[in-house]
DNA sequence: CGCGGTTTTGAGTTACATCAACATGCGTGG
DNA sequence: CCACGCATGTTGATGTAACTCAAAACCGCG
């Protein structure tokens, strides 16, 4: 009740593990991965809410008032600690949190908008930037995941995939694994007409 | 600086108006309509961030330790009030202001979701459900907002928006008017190919 | 080695965007 | 008042991005 940072042993999550406790009123930061936020009342939908990155805090619902904490899964490999706020604290975490909230809509309608490989583009940047220190840390989530994030079927990211991979975009994707060229990725906008499943057939033709 | 609720005069606004005072430190809150709140350095894009819908409170970032205030357009016809928030509510406040950060988001990503027609329909049941007292009030954006927001194309709005007239889900547009009959529309789904454009065109056969 | 989960690839279909008229208000000024 | 212009909404024809379905290749694992 002191200085909450430090606390208990890092929860790792491996890809596609779910937030252990989830009805308790447990206070979690993420410390590197990312994560899923669903609704726990998905009524046949994914019920996909947000996403959360690094730095994000998890469970604060209860917190602010909440009954029940959403369900969040690993898409990532992910490592949590798990918090203490004191009281004095609560005013300036929930500031970070209101911050956070608004920056991960914002995300959320990026993911939404526009064409599939933009999508699938904006997904991959805020992976490649949230993981701060070693970039060939190379974890990606898997094409039902991704798929999920950017309202596509997984067969139209999996040909995103392909032709990011032909142009050198992203490297050696076998099982949820890849490395993003975040550098050269985010200075790369796609063409109309060189997008998705198209741009494969043609770009293949162009190249025999 | 004491109960802050009852202040200065409200502020109305007409369908397209922005926000007065972008760069200023005053904090609102929505009274009723909605609005768009949009990033101020959109490069191309529509730059939409979120919406506000009645309870929400504009302007918070400032207090939550933000430079500037993201702009904010009315979609519909708003009225606003503002808000001095005391030393002793922040707290409290910002509680607030992270779960309704939080539902915008669920929000949006709903709006983002599944076909065209479905994401209008889930549009015109947040506006007709933010809209507490009189259901007679029928005021909805134009098309092109509503597009922009479930991020379409106006002509395809256009033709959703018709072939729920066509099922008396929707009365009456003409120039951004028109009544949702909400409960009807709730029980509603589109289903596969009475989807959107095609929709018009079938049933228009049908019924001849 | 065979078996479930993931990813890839292809071919056919469709929902939606685009383009291009056209209709309909609504305001402004002659 | 009507004439004009402008913003908004409607409608049709056409192309294409993306979905669906189906099959295969690839992994990891007991």
């Amino acid at each position: 009740m002191y200085l909450q940072e430090q606390e208990a042993a890092p929860l790792v999550l491996k890809s596609g593990a779910c937030l252990p406790p989830p009805g308790t009123g447990r206070v979690w930061r993420l410390e590197s991965g990312a994560l899923r936020i669903n609704n726990p009342q998905a009524l046949g939908q994914t019920g996909l809410l947000s996403l959360a990155l690094p730095g994000d805090r998890i469970g604060l619902e209860c917190l602010a008032g909440l009954a029940q904490t959403p369900l969040a899964y690993a898409i990532t490999p992910a490592v949590l600690i798990a918090v203490e706020v004191a009281d004095s604290e609560i005013t300036d975490v929930m500031k970070q949190a209101y911050l956070s909230a608004r920056q991960r809509c914002a995300d959320m309608v990026m993911l939404r908008t526009g064409s599939v490989p933009n999508r699938v583009r904006y997904l991959l940047l805020l992976l490649a930037d949230s993981q701060q220190l070693d970039q060939r840390d190379n974890a990606l989530p898997s094409l039902r995941d991704m798929a999920q994030v950017v309202d596509a079927s997984i067969e139209t990211v999996s040909r995103v995939l392909g032709g990011l991979r032909q142009f050198d975009l992203l490297q050696g994707r076998r099982q949820q694994g890849g490395t993003v060229n975040a550098t050269h990725l985010r200075q790369f906008t796609f063409l109309p007409g060189m997008t998705s499943s198209s741009a494969l057939g043609r770009s293949r033709c162009a190249q025999a």
